[in-house]
DNA sequence: ACCTGAACACCGTTCAAGT
DNA sequence: ACCTGAACACCGTTCAAGT
């Protein structure tokens, strides 16, 4: 029954979706070709009847976890509209727990040996998706009017940057531990997002 | 003579900067324990006797590449004291510029597959070399006397954040290609360190 | 059209053996 | 003390062969 549904197209998704699952346990260095089609229950050549090579698989996966980020950001923003919080602050913990919780999803996603994400076309989608709600935020939270695109540009770099730079650093636990110790993660995180 | 003169020590040095040159040319998915020993001209196990597994290799060219780091920042730092110019941007920019010049060093170093990093007395001390450095420089843009301990600490991680975020974006190329077109990557930086 | 099994070249690591 | 060569278990990729 189950080898049978792989005939039927699913076996491209349970790579995906086994793949994160593998990624999730053993990290990024743990996630062979050959593991997730043995967990999938399947031979190591099946994978490449539906992806050309690894690095096809690795960047569908790749494209999971943006969709997954995505959802995260979204419901966010989606749920605080009406509630005057500190949204980028929200936005921005959000992250940080997004990467926290999967570093390898995280690492995959964005310490890329993917040179040719942006061959996938896929990838580009739901990464241009990823940039108009990450400008849609910016532009909400400037409630007096639209800011003009030159501005909203900058304004989203310098966010991104910000919280994509504070989020790799404590992944990696490139901080000195007496800067961890004397603030709290969310306080820091708090000052990072502050003008 | 050459084979001689590992049996004196040369070893370990020869691998980790044979490491540091096949991590530039194939990048860090390129670079095998085997394929610096045979670069070297020395068998494949022979590493094992200065380093106890691949990881502990890694390490020490993340460290080579922290130094090389601390370098670069120190001579820019110590030729701009008296020259009043945009010293934040100029450490930026050879910040950025340190990684684009070698995406493989600066994935090792940052990007870390070296989860015992803390664990080589070597990397820590250079950590905090680095460190103190970029306090030195926040310290020294306040003109205005020094900074309490505090607010020090803050400034640091808002400043490598920053720009540890942008460089890793692009690096990555994960802004879209609307942004990058509409401004210069300078100017970009500019407005990441502003505050 | 999709999957399997054998084959190949590579890898990290260990260990007896050499000097 | 340091290095070698064989051995082992793993890997990515290819390809004939099966259904």
């Amino acid at each position: 029954m189950e080898s049978d549904t792989y005939h039927h197209g699913n076996l491209k998704k349970a790579l995906i979706t086994t793949g994160l699952e593998i990624l999730s346990e053993k990290g990024i260095e743990g996630l062979s070709l050959r593991k997730v089609a043995r967990r999938v229950g399947v031979s190591h050549a099946a994978p490449y009847n539906h992806f050309s090579d690894k690095q096809a698989l690795l960047a569908a996966i790749s494209t999971e976890g943006h969709k997954q980020l995505y959802e995260t950001l979204f419901r966010i923003f989606d749920s605080m509209k009406h509630a005057s919080e500190d949204i980028l602050l929200e936005i921005a913990w959000a992250y940080l727990q997004f990467a926290v919780e999967d570093p390898g999803r995280f690492k995959l996603m964005f310490s890329g040996a993917l040179d040719e994400e942006s061959k996938h076309p896929e990838f580009v989608e739901i990464a241009s998706k990823n940039i108009a709600l990450l400008e849609a935020i910016i532009q909400f939270c400037k409630e007096d009017g639209r800011l003009p695109a030159e501005a909203l540009e900058i304004a989203a770099i310098k966010l991104w940057s910000s919280v994509h730079g504070f989020t790799s650093l404590v992944l990696e636990d490139q901080f000195p531990p007496e800067y961890m110790q004397a603030h709290q993660l969310r306080e820091l995180l708090k000052a990072v997002v502050s003008p």
